[in-house]
DNA sequence: ATACCAGGTATACTCTGTTATACTGGTTAC
DNA sequence: GTAACCAGTATAACAGAGTATACCTGGTAT
């Protein structure tokens, strides 16, 4: 099998079965949008308060977090504690499963750095 | 309470140092939308003709692909070729750049795989 | 008293990515 | 002559992601 990979590499990646297009779709179809992966990200990295995460992703607004978060927690990616402290006090923590999107995060954060020049120079 | 939480600071993946964030937050903005990656995957496996990119992209319109080509082309990703053949024929191939994607395409293409049943199976 | 923090909700609006459908112009096949 | 393939373009419309702004409850600090 890798080796097979090896000797097709006429090309730079894989061959694209249609269950690979398959998968691809999938996954940019459950992060999608423009705040899923940030808010991820966040919250792995230790944020936990709702005006942490915030004040750790620029642009967001309340409302859009407070939407992301609340379908995240129905979809068992984070959790959410309530905390009956002298003021109450709200966690949010990632669970495992969140946790499988490291790799593509960190693709992408790798991206992003190596390409910055292309990005911002451009014109 | 505050305390604990610093030492926690032990977590599955590198810290969000704004640098980062706003390195994530670019790579999202230049492969946004649906069918960016799909494309570019498409592509970077040997399809070359319109007809036959728009074929292994289940879902895809001619209208979007036409429109994501352009674009895909103004921004050095791919390039456009047109053979005075018999029947005018025309190629898209992938610059070096574009293949740069690989590394978050394969990502996301091992996390669909995995995740398949999760997706599939949601209710 | 008032100003600011946390953790949000409410309302309204915009914008554009995406879909749907039809059509063009040229070529080859039956 | 008509049907199908290539490589798209044209037009119209929609849905919902995202933005902007204001507001609410409760506590805390000065």
């Amino acid at each position: 099998m890798h080796l097979e990979k090896q000797a097709k590499k006429i090309l730079s990646f894989p061959r694209s079965q249609p269950e690979e297009v398959q998968a691809l779709q999938d996954t940019i179809y459950v992060i999608g949008g423009k705040w899923r992966l940030p808010i991820i990200n966040s919250i792995c990295n230790g944020n936990k308060r709702f005006r942490d995460i915030q004040r750790s992703i620029p642009g967001i607004t309340t409302r859009m977090l407070s939407r992301e978060l609340k379908e995240m927690e129905l979809n068992k990616l984070i959790t959410r504690t309530v905390y009956a402290d002298i003021p109450v006090s709200v966690e949010y923590e990632s669970t495992d499963y969140c946790k499988t999107f490291g790799p593509i995060i960190l693709a992408m954060i790798d991206w992003g750095k190596k390409h910055k020049k292309k990005i911002t120079g451009k014109g």
